[in-house]
RNA sequence: GCCCCCAUCGUCUAGAGGCCUAGGACACGAGCUUUUCAAGCUUGGAACACGAGUUCGAAUCUCGUUGGGGGCACCA
């Protein structure tokens, strides 16, 4: 029998699935492999809102099981900045955005630094130029400088006078030969528009007019940005563009370049912008900028991470923490906004406590720990259990691992001032010697814990005939040097028993 | 100046014509708990920029206005 009813039925369901999939899916898993990159160029530390670029490539390359290419666009010798390549690399792999193709890791896609590319961008400058896409521009700085000036002055548009535009080949060809600098400019077209799409911003239109005949090769032979990521896109076979939306401007050129080669198109997506508190695009001077700064103050990468991608996403329901395993899970560039986001530091902090509270004690104990090492106790030795007991004491109170030093010191060293509006507060005259008494009775007991304590107390408390809270405020302020604070007989069972009657006779000494 | 984009609580956002007297989160206020402080729980205040239109019905669609942002380099 020719004909079979089930494999035709089946035939039609899989058809039917791949237009489903086509229509609903921008990375269309039937077509090409995704591949994404996130682009920077190494002028000094990665910036929050390239991270978070970043990390939106990432997430999308690993939702769908594609690749993410980190690409250098170094071909602006005069920013060029020591160390921030690797700098670069260091912080992404801290945040957990790890490559996978790019410097130190080939893919066959190679090199990943377009300093290192020159001759594929000249070949591909010199195809344009054969094909009068482009064209050969000895105007001078200072020729440009004037038009512009004088059409700013005339209330235009700055913009290219096009006065290379349609010199005469023997022209070219001599001044080229007398050695005479040059740019290569790509030739927009007269008239029409020309319209791209955007998987977050829809269909953009733009009239070829007002676009401008933008140079491809700079004089001294690298690329300007739009040649290079154009003809990178291609060769890297990225299939979806990610990134700022200070590019959705030039897009056009690009989708023009991409056009004029030939090339199909990549899928655009421009990511909206992180802003300052005026609404501003984010930028230094305004606070910290640099992912490096939150980290070196203590933010955890889970919260940075978290925040950062709740910047401009969301998953449609009220969850807020994330993990990155469940960002890949969940993340999509359907749900990606519109409108630029404030850069909110408030909400970074609650994050932070709520990945920090999280953790395991044995991952704190680890942070802490290092922590101790760079700051001014790293040569006091404190045992694992002793700070174990300190993280139990102090984990609901924290923000950062630092906390734990900074909000309880006295966990770390006696309290070498008394908070004097405590002290004002809690320290009545009769005080020393109700103190006095109770550092007594603390003594005798042997190998005291918590609720040893508290019957100690509640004892002294009753044959004095007064309230406890006359007793358990100022020996809090005696033992901690401020008000506030763990129970307080977790703290005398943390620092032990001579520590605190110790830290009692030095306050009534230090308060009389 | 020109072009493009955007517009819901102070901030991050849900909302894809009736489910919205607009939901959640941060922050802020109150309460519970705790003889401290946090955390936690309960709870309060707080927004659809404006104006037309389409529709029985608009936060949601269209147009305009206003506001904001981005771009307009031999920088990315």
């Amino acid at each position: 029998m020719l004909f079979n009813p089930d494999f035709a039925i089946f035939v039609q369901q899989v058809s039917d699935l791949q237009v489903a999939f086509f229509v609903s899916d921008v990375a269309n898993p039937m077509s090409k492999p995704i591949r994404v990159r996130f682009a920077p160029s190494p002028t000094g530390f990665l910036h929050v809102g390239g991270l978070r670029t970043a990390l939106y490539n990432y997430l999308f390359a690993r939702h769908h099981g594609g690749t993410f290419v980190l690409r250098i666009e170094d071909t602006d010798q005069t920013r060029k900045v020591e160390g921030a390549v690797e700098n670069l690399i260091s912080t992404l792999e801290w945040a957990g955005i790890h490559y996978d193709e790019g410097p130190h890791r080939d893919g066959g896609y190679g090199p990943y630094i377009q300093s290192q590319r020159l001759e594929i961008y000249h070949r591909h400058a010199k195809q344009l130029i054969e094909q009068g896409k482009a064209y050969y521009c000895f105007c001078t700085p200072e020729r440009l400088e004037e038009v512009r000036q004088k059409q700013i002055a005339m209330k235009l548009a700055p913009m290219y006078d096009r006065h290379c535009r349609e010199l005469p080949a023997e022209e070219i060809k001599q001044r080229r030969e007398a050695g005479e600098r040059s740019v290569v400019r790509m030739k927009i077209p007269i008239g029409g528009e020309t319209t791209f799409d955007d998987i977050v911003r829809g269909r953009v239109t733009i009239a070829n007019k007002i676009l401008d005949d933008q140079v491809l090769l700079k004089s001294d032979g690298f690329p300007t940005y739009h040649l290079a990521v154009v003809v990178d896109d291609h060769l890297m076979e990225i299939s979806h563009v990610i990134r700022g939306e200070e590019w959705l401007s030039s897009t056009p050129k690009h989708f023009l370049l991409y056009q004029y080669f030939g090339w199909e198109v990549p899928q655009f997506a421009h990511l909206p912008l992180l802003l300052n508190p005026d609404k501003t695009k984010l930028s230094k001077r305004q606070g910290d900028v640099a992912v490096e700064d939150y980290r070196a103050k203590g933010y955890l990468k889970e919260a940075i991470v978290n925040f950062v991608a709740l910047l401009g996403w969301n998953p449609g329901d009220e969850r807020e923490i994330f993990t990155m395993e469940e960002l890949i899970n969940e993340f999509s560039l359907e749900r990606v906004g519109k409108a630029g986001a404030v850069f909110n530091v408030e909400k970074l902090n609650w994050l932070n406590a709520q990945h920090l509270k999280r953790k395991s004690d044995a991952e704190i104990l680890a942070m802490l720990k290092e922590h101790l090492a760079s700051s001014s106790f790293g040569e006091r030795e404190f045992g694992d259990d002793y700070l174990l007991k300190v993280i139990s004491a102090m984990r609901e109170r924290v923000i950062f691992v630092k906390d734990f030093v900074e909000k309880s010191p006295y966990f770390f060293v006696p309290p070498e001032q008394y908070d004097p509006t405590v002290v004002k507060k809690r320290w009545k005259p009769d005080t020393a010697q109700q103190l006095k008494k109770l550092a007594e009775e603390f003594s005798r007991l042997t190998n005291p814990q918590k609720s040893d304590y508290e019957a100690a107390l509640n004892h002294v408390a009753e044959s004095l005939n007064i309230g406890r809270g006359e007793l358990i405020h100022p020996l809090r302020l005696a033992v901690s040097g401020m008000g506030t604070g763990p129970g307080l007989y977790d703290i005398l069972e943390i620092i032990g028993k001579e520590e605190t009657v110790r830290r009692i006779e030095t306050a009534i000494e230090k308060l009389k």
